[in-house]
DNA sequence: GTGAAAGCGCTAACAA
DNA sequence: TTGTTAGCGCTTTCAC
């Protein structure tokens, strides 16, 4: 049965022979609507299958009860858990989800934002693109003080608030221990230094090999997106090195993954004459041969966090100084980086 | 500089001396505008950062330009994939999207429709979770005649379009490979059979062993979740078989190669004692060792095309008598499978 | 080619 | 405890 006709709070009213605002009021449980008269409207509401009209109440309110998510990738593992962490306090919350990826590029991120913005969302949580560099295209969202929230790929901006983990600690506990098993030269398989996660893996891993006395030369890093590609394309380069490393610390699992493949194809053993750690914890980390050392990053809160952050600053506009939260981390350690060989000294 | 006030029509119509209609004619393009006054318009609404209230625009056009998505789960590459191609469509025509996750649960499921509903989409793209069976949650959308385009994971539903590949003929495919490669006992590790997708897989599996005139019985086969645990029990249980197979055919890669991951683990030597297939080619397919031989599914292509499916419906309700599109897979032999002692008869 | 006016469905200040 | 009223910003019919 067809019912083109939407029903809305005048047609209760009408039945009821009460005003709309009285319908409006009990629909919401507004405490100085009597309780006989809140449930007789909501039991004709549900029995004439009203439904609210969002626009018209996000016109009226100025508020749309909905929050916009700009993410690089969904296809990873990372991500679409920490989107679950999102989902689920949001939803708690009554919020919405509009969800967009920013394909890892700054174009689309601005395209995203904009276009969040003209759906009104009444927050933003964002992990930034891999080549974002100026933030100019927040500020549409700063001026109209809608606050913005930054996870894991987070930036300073205009006070906005960001959830992280401890990446330079981190990289500096798998140098180390990449260190410890032995390894006296470590390649870096690095991201784009401009975003966060990167820049401090990179100066924990410097920072380890400084505090081992290792010298740090400039071919030991490679930059690149960390894509599958990228690990076979490091594969090949360092094993055409004059002397060739004996750790690899990729900044991502899946380089480091595609790294250990490519390597094992040219019959480099693996940890013995090249120990490879990764990050994330990724679960393919335990589907490749060895399996992989890496860093378990806790994807589902640091979702969860930066939405209970974001919509305590949704219903308190006064935030506390607070304006970065750092999760824990933890190093697991896999058989890619250890050599039995050696007597541990963790 | 902040600026809390919206821009309206009606502040660009004061300062240019004109009336709200005609800016908001000239916004669009409205060709009964005079060309200057367009220009002027568009100039103007430029230089004091005009953007259109959609929640205004919504509630006066009864339509929203944008469209829900429904998935079970976003991590995994096949959905994200998906979802990039959907995405590239809706985009091309102006189409802003609400991705929203059902975690395989019906009554997530009917929560997510429900939100979709009253956020007032214009169309519904979804692949169903895991253990919907009635699709009575649908009939909000149909009643108010919201197109609704399945992909994948589809149903038979008034009328409603579909985009799938012919999980059938891709199973057969599979399975007759893993005969030709001298399996003679098979185990199908299936998803629940409400699912066109594992039904379909499974009935292509059954013919193929009938055509090779292989007897089936039902202890070879699984029903479960298709997570990495079920491969990782169904390793168990079929190694503790009076007679264990000699071939595993899995409805997915990640429980494919959970399950070649503990078969290995027990000893057992892959493909030569179980050759072992999966489905849907992710990338963990060519990480396992050895890896896994699969079926190609083109996932931005379904996206595409459902997408677009869903956009032809809106634009002229009119649709042709289509209703089903099927796209192409490509079975992928890898080693997996691949048992060198034998001459191969494809 | 442009303007006036009504109204989409809801909410909230004010009144009763 | 409930009702009246005045919009939120836009689109569109009808009139000029």
């Amino acid at each position: 049965m067809k019912d083109n006709k939407e029903v809305t709070i005048y047609d209760i009213a009408r039945v009821l022979g009460i005003s709309p605002s009285t319908v409006s009021r009990g629909l919401k449980d507004h405490p100085q609507i009597k309780k006989e008269t809140r449930e007789k409207i909501k039991a004709l509401a549900f029995k004439m299958g009203y439904q609210c009209n969002k626009f018209a109440s996000s016109l009226r309110k100025n508020k749309t009860e909905t929050i916009g998510v700009v993410v690089p990738k969904l296809n990873s593992y990372f991500m679409a858990t920490a989107i679950a962490g999102i989902e689920k306090i949001t939803n708690q919350h009554g919020y919405g989800l509009i969800i967009s990826q920013s394909q890892e590029s700054v174009v689309k991120e601005r395209s995203c934002i904009s276009t969040l913005f003209n759906s009104r969302v009444d927050g933003l949580l964002i992990s930034l693109a891999y080549d974002t560099e100026n933030l100019d295209h927040f500020n549409i969202m700063f001026n109209k003080d809608i606050p913005v929230v930054f996870f894991d790929r987070v930036a300073e901006y205009n006070g906005s608030l960001s959830a992280i983990i401890d990446n330079y600690k981190a990289a500096y506990e798998v140098t180390s221990h990449l260190l410890e098993q032995g390894c006296r030269k470590i390649v870096h398989l690095g991201g784009n230094l401009l975003r966060n996660v990167y820049s401090e893996r990179f100066r924990g891993y410097r920072r380890a090999l400084k505090d081992k006395g290792i010298r740090y030369e400039s071919d030991m890093l490679i930059i690149s997106d960390l894509s599958n590609q990228t690990g076979i394309d490091a594969a090949q380069y360092i094993m055409s090195m004059k002397k060739p490393p004996d750790g690899v610390f990729a900044a991502n699992d899946s380089s480091a993954v595609a790294l250990i493949c490519e390597l094992k194809k040219m019959g480099v053993k693996i940890p013995d004459e090249i120990a490879v750690a990764g990050f994330n914890n990724e679960p393919i980390s335990q589907v490749v041969e060895p399996n992989l050392t890496t860093v378990d990053y806790p994807a589902r809160e640091i979702g969860e966090i930066a939405a209970t952050f974001l919509i305590n600053k949704l219903n308190n506009s006064e935030t506390v100084g607070l304006s970065t939260i750092v999760l824990k981390h933890q190093l697991v350690v896999r058989e890619s980086s250890l050599r039995n060989n050696l007597s541990k000294t963790t």
